[in-house]
DNA sequence: CGGCAGATACGCT
DNA sequence: GCGTATCTGCCGT
């Protein structure tokens, strides 16, 4: 898998599609299935390795297989797979999980019952794995939080479009997800 | 059901 | 200061 994820991001954002991401937490097992994602690379200006090195940008410009966790809208977690080689700031963000296991803990975390809402958006399925700040930088071959390969979706049935929320190089197709998935955040 | 405003912290100019 | 890789509730249709 380390090969994969050290590919460029805009390659490894359909390929991830169908993995599942696995989380520990209060003696639970949370998981969820891959099945929305974007890219995002320093030579974008969407993304924010654009400028370069920063402190908060530091992660993804470090090896491939970790955790970029971001905080936005003053309120909000994002969750992100670090990408390509080291030295190069690139990432896949994770868009929206099919929940499969720990469905009652994912409702209390959320705050709600219905599933379709439960992990259908980037921050959304960080508030229902409890993904915080402090798995910036986290390695995702680890507990409490493991990404691991699932079944490969067939490329036909793989959607590529525009990203979402963005409004510099918006028009490049780098947002990916499972077509006909119930849990896709946007159609 | 679609559109819009408000919430609210923080990185970067 | 300003813009943000978002979500929710509230409004009108």
């Amino acid at each position: 898998m380390d090969n994969i994820l050290s590919e460029e991001a805009a390659k490894v954002a359909p390929k991830i599609l169908g993995w599942k991401l696995i989380r520990y937490h209060d003696g639970a097992r949370l998981v969820g299935r891959i099945v929305e994602t974007e890219a995002y690379d320093q030579s974008d200006a969407a993304s924010h390795s654009y400028r370069g090195v920063t402190p908060r940008t530091k992660v993804m410009f470090g090896p491939s297989g970790f955790a970029y966790v971001y905080f936005t809208y003053g309120m909000h977690y994002c969750f992100n797979v670090v990408t390509g080689q080291e030295g190069h700031g690139s990432a896949v963000l994770i868009r929206a999980l099919e929940p499969l296991e720990g469905i009652d803990s994912m409702e209390a975390n959320r705050g709600r019952t219905d599933q379709a809402q439960l992990t259908n958006g980037p921050a959304k399925l960080c508030q229902a794995l409890k993904i915080n700040r402090d798995f910036n930088g986290h390695n995702l071959s680890k507990k409490p939080l493991v990404i691991a390969p699932g079944v490969p979706i067939d490329k036909a049935a793989i959607v590529r479009t525009t990203r979402i929320g963005i409004s510099k190089d918006s028009h490049r197709l780098w947002r990916f997800y499972i077509k006909d998935n119930h849990f896709v955040s946007k159609l």
